[in-house]
DNA sequence: TCTCGACCTGTACCCAAGTACGGGATCAAG
DNA sequence: CTTGATCCCGTACTTGGGTACAGGTCGAGA
C-alpha cells in the first residue's frame, strides 16, 4: 500500500477523518496533492508524523507547540544555527516535564511500595507522600 | 500566615481567583470552610495541592484524572490493597510518558548536538531525525 | 465613619481541539 | 448501471479549562 485515503491514514492512526481535515487546517498535516477527482493523496510517512504527533500531544504539547516541533527543519536555505537553538529551547523544556514527571513517578513508587497491600492505612494520602518528598 | 483567602492563595500559586472557584466547583479543591461572612479560609497545606496540580497539569493529565491522583487517600477505613492498585496503574501510565518524553528528549539532544551550528543544512528535520530512532 | 479594594454569587463568554451533519460527488462490488 | 460506502466541503455543535462581568457585601486603613 502506497498512497492512502484519509479513511485509510485515520484507520491507521486511530482518529477520526473529520480531525485529519481539522490537522489540515490547522497546519499541522500539510495538505497533501489530490487525485483527479478530488481525493486526498496521503503518503505513508504521514502515519509516522501523525504518531509522533499523538505521542506528543498525549505529553501535554498543544498543535501549536507540536507544529513548532515538526516544522524544526531548516528550509534549505536557512541556516542552522536558528534551528539548533529552537530545538535548544525545546530541549529543555522537555527536559523540564522529564523532572516533574519523575518525581511523580517517585511519590507514586513509593505509595506503592510502602503501602502493606491490605489493612487499613492511615495516611497514605499521595499528598503526605509529596509532603515528604522535598524534590518535588 | 496560617489561614489564606482565596486572593493571596490565588496569589501564592500564580492563578487567577475565578480559576480557584472553577476548581472547587470541578472538585479539584475540596470547599474550604468559611468565615462568619462567608469568605473562604484555605489552609496553607492547599498551596501545595494547587502546585502538585499545576505540574500535573502541564505533564498532559486532565483534571479528572488529577482529581483521581489527588483522591488516591484511603478514606481511613477503606483497605489499602484498592488504592495500592490505583497507584500502580497510575505508576504504569506515568512511566510510559517519561519513556515517550525520553525519545524525543534524544531526539531533540541528537539535533543540537549534530547540528553544525551555522551553514546551511540537508535535511535536519525532526522527522528524520525521528527515522533514525527506532526506539520512538 | 467613609471608602476603596477584595470578596461573594451567578451567568455569560472565550479558546483549543475536536465531532457531527447536511448535501453533493465518486468509487467499486454485485 | 445501480447502490452503498467513502469522499468532498462548509458550517455548526461540543467539551474542557478557564475568564470576564454585573451587582452586591465586607473589612481595614485614612
Amino acid at each position: 500500500m502506497d498512497q492512502m485515503t484519509s479513511g485509510q491514514l485515520a484507520a491507521r492512526v486511530g482518529v477520526n477523518v473529520e480531525t485529519l481535515r481539522y490537522y489540515e487546517r490547522s497546519g499541522i498535516l500539510p495538505s497533501p496533492p489530490r487525485t483527479r477527482t478530488n481525493r486526498r493523496q496521503f503518503e505513508p510517512e504521514t502515519v509516522e508524523r501523525l504518531l509522533f504527533f499523538k505521542r506528543a500531544q498525549r505529553l501535554g504539547f498543544s498543535l501549536a507547540e507540536i507544529r513548532e516541533l515538526l516544522s524544526l527543519s531548516t528550509d534549505s536555505e536557512a541556516d542552522c544555527a536558528e534551528v539548533r537553538a529552537q530545538a535548544s529551547t525545546k530541549l529543555e523544556e522537555v527536559e523540564g516535564r522529564i523532572r516533574d514527571l519523575e518525581a511523580i513517578r517517585r511519590v507514586l513508587k513509593a505509595m506503592v511500595d510502602d503501602c502493606p497491600g491490605s489493612g487499613p492505612t492511615s495516611n497514605c494520602t499521595i499528598l503526605a507522600a509529596l509532603r515528604e518528598d522535598s524534590s518535588i
